[in-house]
RNA sequence: GGGCGCUUAGCUCAGUUGGCUAGAGCAUCUCGUUUACACCGAGGAGGCCGAGGGUUCGAGUCCCCCAGCGCCCACCA
């Protein structure tokens, strides 16, 4: 097949991934029968929400994973999938809805509501299946999931009601924090914080000066507390009471003693809200102290706040400051205080801590059997992880999760919005409060009312290794075991978990909790946590800076193969990467040479005959007798660069393997081998090696590999071609002929620049000792010189063991006073390096402790080197 | 307050269990278009591996300490 110079990906990319589909390789079911070892992934969901960004391109780490077990043989199974993230999306709806139409989902009732968010996400998902295409992703499509499906739905419908048999969920007055805006809970680690300047009042609070930035919620307060130890209160006991002047008039007040307090802040007194603070409700749980409600879901103040009820807070705080003033109450205000203001970072408001009825998951629990113990799931979770059972890759993450899991409180599922999968609870009609539910799937019956509420997007995901798996129908729930010879058993656990490290804890934890509990396995075996894509400046990526890069636009302009490379080469896990455009267009120019490359080999191919073109998938040729010099080498340096290789795909180091296979290709392979053939052919080698670094590419670059493998005559794709294993014949000695070779080219080659020898001139070239025809050719032809053979001792010798000694005799030509520096700062180097050779090798404890190769080699430099110096002294010292 | 990471060539980054005279890509400079490729080839210059201590025959790599940058968790009445 012809090709052209510069390679068109868009004249490729869609055909091949539709022949990659064609074949169904995706599915693992459609594989050759000798793949049987499963090995399976589970695409960490996307969001519904829209499109895709580089950070999903990050995925690519995965399909080279997928890839390379493939041609290793094994059954590899990769499931795509999204997630219907049901605040992300349902906020996302709503504000469209809003800019739009003017209409909040109230208007349009939950139905409505839910029809359009489907109608959406719909197009989302169409969207994010062509993004993955475009990438090149080998998913199998016939297993796609999404969190919303009925199957989906009713597993983690189940999963709720074996939890909540088992005690591990249940329904409790919690604080939680209270969205005012999108009219939610937000989890903990859903908020982040704002810095704020704000101004913190103190007022005069009976004996006591409290301080406060809150000023609202200080209308029910009865409550001061203290440290303990403060001595400035050692006057106050515990219990006692006192009368104040506040808002509304007098007042009594108990004084409570408690560790929580920091004496070193403020007065070391404050009053508490139990109702709308983390802290204070803690407080009044270990006191026993009454709690009262002071702002509403709205945001507003309620009716215990007198003639501020009715008002948002930011409009009561000045005038009710304003009042105090007036009593006489306020004491200072600090102007210049800076707090932190929680915020839900899915985009909504203000967090308001509130108290509620609100189901929770049991972490501390001792309900699960494991490993013959009664252990809770956080137990199990820790348990894992410190066994080894799953291995975090890069470890340092270990500590991370531990630290974290440790502190785990239970874990608030319930959240109040309409788009998502509702809680299987059932109330009586007259229990209006919601106390006694019935926890099953389906409704016990038309006097019943379902929970209003849905879970947490997290309880869903957390069952994404098995759900996706079948897990309703194939899990045996009175073996705890997967039924046998379904897809189940089959590739549950799953071998890696790939994802960024900035979700460990929102998902890659949850999935372990919930994992262990509902399939008595582990999730994974291997999470393996890639750092973020940021910009050239270290910025993260987003719409807003307008500093993204879209992964789509860089395909299109680049080929997808060279993006693929450009977030593979140079990262690390665990470690954030800068992308920017110009690297990307240098891995481009490497799919370029890629191109070229096997253009050079077909084309030699051509003019030999058929005989000589080496067969399909055969072994190298490498026993042959009749190879030059560069034939034994490049053999050689391949089977290195696939035993290596290996060993980089084995220890997760991708960019490493990645590198070396790029290195490979283009500077020793094309660079010399290819160069070399030129004059000295050897088609069918050519082509074994080209055809071993296709495959060893195949995993990073399908594209372009595939569609070579396809020119060069294969059937089959190179998807399911066998992936090279470890050689026994690399040669070490032929690999260090080939570099005294190598040196000696540029060596000549750097005398011509010197003497501005033009490549039509000739100039003689005598070695002092024997060198065989072939590696005379190759020097002859490589550096453009003429070698004259009179002068060596009459035979060639064996190439694999000669050695040579070189020598340039270049008469006239010699610009004695340049030479001279040149060679007198060559010897000046040497002497350096020779001197401390000498140092580390006179040195007993060097040579008795460091191993002996190390030493052995450290002397032969040592000799080699002195040799040198003579032979440049003596060429010194003819120059006078 | 607790924890983690980064600091290596002008830029972006590799560097595995300590062991060849510390690497790559881009940028730069010199030379070169002989039909695989100018999205190219040959070569050069450019580094007290953040500072300071320590362990070792030997440290970019291990330990201690410091500094700058970044991130996570907790707290902020």
């Amino acid at each position: 097949m012809e090709l052209p110079k510069a390679y068109n990906w868009k004249d490729y990319e869609d055909d091949i991934y539709q022949a990659w589909e064609d074949t169904g390789y995706f599915n693992p079911d459609n594989l050759p029968e000798t793949h049987v070892e499963p090995y399976s992934i589970i695409l960490p969901p996307p969001n519904a929400t829209g499109t895709l960004h580089l950070g999903h391109a990050m995925y690519v780490i995965q399909d080279i994973m997928i890839r390379h077990a493939r041609m290793q043989g094994k059954k590899a199974l990769w499931i795509p999938g999204t997630d219907h993230a049901a605040i992300a999306t349902q906020s996302k709806v709503e504000s469209i809805i809003m800019k739009e139409e003017g209409k909040t989902r109230h208007d349009l009732g939950r139905e409505e509501l839910n029809n359009r968010i489907d109608t959406f996400v719909e197009g989302s998902k169409t969207t994010i299946r062509n993004q993955l295409r475009k990438m090149g992703f080998s998913l199998d499509w016939s297993r796609e999931q999404f969190t919303l499906d009925s199957k989906l739905m009713e597993s983690v419908q189940t999963m709720f009601q074996k939890m909540a048999e088992d005690g591990l969920v249940y329904k409790g007055d919690r604080i939680v924090n209270w969205d005012p805006k999108l009219q939610t809970t937000v989890a903990n680690d859903e908020m982040e914080y704002e810095e704020k300047k704000a101004p913190f009042y103190y007022f005069q609070y009976g004996p006591f000066e409290i301080g406060t930035s809150r000023p609202e919620t200080k209308f029910g307060d009865k409550y001061v507390v203290m440290h303990p130890d403060d001595k400035r209160y050692t006057e106050y006991k515990h219990g006692q009471t006192f009368e104040a002047e506040w808002i509304s008039g007098k007042i009594t007040a108990t004084v409570i003693k408690d560790k929580s307090v920091d004496p070193e802040f403020g007065s070391g007194v404050m009053t508490i809200t139990p109702w709308h603070d983390v802290l204070d409700f803690e407080i009044a749980e270990r006191h026993n102290l009454d709690k009262e409600q002071i702002i509403d879901l709205e945001g507003k103040l309620l009716p215990i706040a007198g003639e501020f009820a009715g008002m948002p807070i930011e409009e009561a705080r000045p005038k009710l400051v304003e009042k105090l003033k007036e009593k006489g109450l306020l004491t200072r205000v600090d102007e210049e205080y800076e707090h932190n203001v929680n915020v839900n970072y899915r985009g909504g408001g203000v967090i308001e801590p509130q108290i509620m009825k609100q189901w929770f998951v049991a972490v501390d629990k001792q309900v699960m059997d494991w490993n013959g113990k009664k252990m809770s799931l956080k137990e199990v979770a820790l348990d894992v992880v410190k066994s080894g059972d799953i291995t975090i890759v890069p470890d340092r993450f270990n500590k991370t999760y531990f630290s974290w899991m440790e502190n785990l409180h239970d874990w608030c599922i319930s959240r109040q919005l309409w788009y998502g999968h509702r809680i299987p609870a059932w109330y009586k009609k007259d229990d209006i409060e919601g106390v006694n539910p019935v926890v099953q799937v389906d409704s016990p019956g038309d006097e019943y009312y379902q929970d209003e509420d849905v879970l947490d997007t997290w309880f869903s995901s957390g069952m994404w290794t098995f759900s996706t798996l079948n897990w309703i129908e194939d899990f045996d729930f009175e073996t705890g075991k997967p039924k046998p010879g379904t897809d189940l058993e089959k590739y549950h656990p799953t071998q890696v978990l790939e994802t960024g490290y900035d979700i460990l804890f929102f998902w890659v934890a949850r999935m372990i909790l919930m994992t262990t509990y509902g399939m008595k396995q582990i999730p994974f075996e291997t999470v393996y946590l890639h750092g973020l894509v940021r910009d050239r400046d270290g910025a993260k990526m987003s719409k807003s800076k307008g500093n993204g890069i879209d992964p789509l636009e860089m395909s299109v302009k680049y080929g997808t193969d060279a993006v693929r490379l450009s977030l593979v080469i140079g990262t690390s896990p665990g470690n954030d990467q800068r992308l920017f455009e110009e690297k990307i267009a240098g891995y481009r120019n490497f799919i370029n040479k890629i191109c070229n490359i096997a253009r050079f080999v077909m084309m030699q191919l051509d003019e030999v005959p058929d005989t000589m073109k080496g067969t399909n998938g055969n072994p190298l040729p490498i026993e042959s007798k009749d190879l030059a010099l560069a034939d034994h080498w490049i053999t050689s340096r391949l089977h290195t660069v696939v035993e290596e290789v290996n060993t980089h795909m084995q220890e997760y180091r991708f960019s490493a393997a990645a590198e070396l296979a790029y290195e490979f290709m283009w500077h020793e392979f094309a660079d010399w081998y290819i160069e070399i053939n030129k004059f000295q052919p050897n088609p069918a080698l050519s082509k074994a090696v080209l055809e071993t670094s296709l495959k060893l590419l195949h995993p990073f670059v399908p594209f372009i590999t595939e569609q070579l493998w396809k020119s060069l005559g294969h059937e089959d794709s190179l998807m399911v071609a066998k992936w090279p294993e470890i050689s026994e014949t690399r040669n070490d000695q032929l690999e260090k002929d080939f570099a005294e070779l190598q040196d000696i080219i540029t060596q000549v080659r750097d005398l011509r620049g010197q003497y501005k020898i033009s490549y039509q001139q000739e100039f003689n070239l005598y070695t002092s000792s024997a060198i065989s025809t072939d590696d005379a050719k190759v020097i002859k032809n490589m550096c453009k010189v003429k070698v004259v053979e009179g002068e060596m001792d009459g035979n060639t010798t064996d190439v694999v063991n000669s050695r040579y000694k070189f020598q340039v005799h270049l008469g006239d030509l010699i610009n004695t006073d340049e030479e001279k520096q040149r060679l007198q700062k060559e010897i000046d180097q040497l002497q350096k390096y020779v001197t401390g050779l000498e140092k580390k090798l006179g040195n007993e404890q060097y040579t008795s402790n460091a191993p002996a190769e190390v030493v052995e080699r450290d002397k032969k430099n040592l000799i080699e080197k002195q040799e040198s110096i003579v032979t440049l002294q003596e060429s010194l010292n003819k120059l006078g």
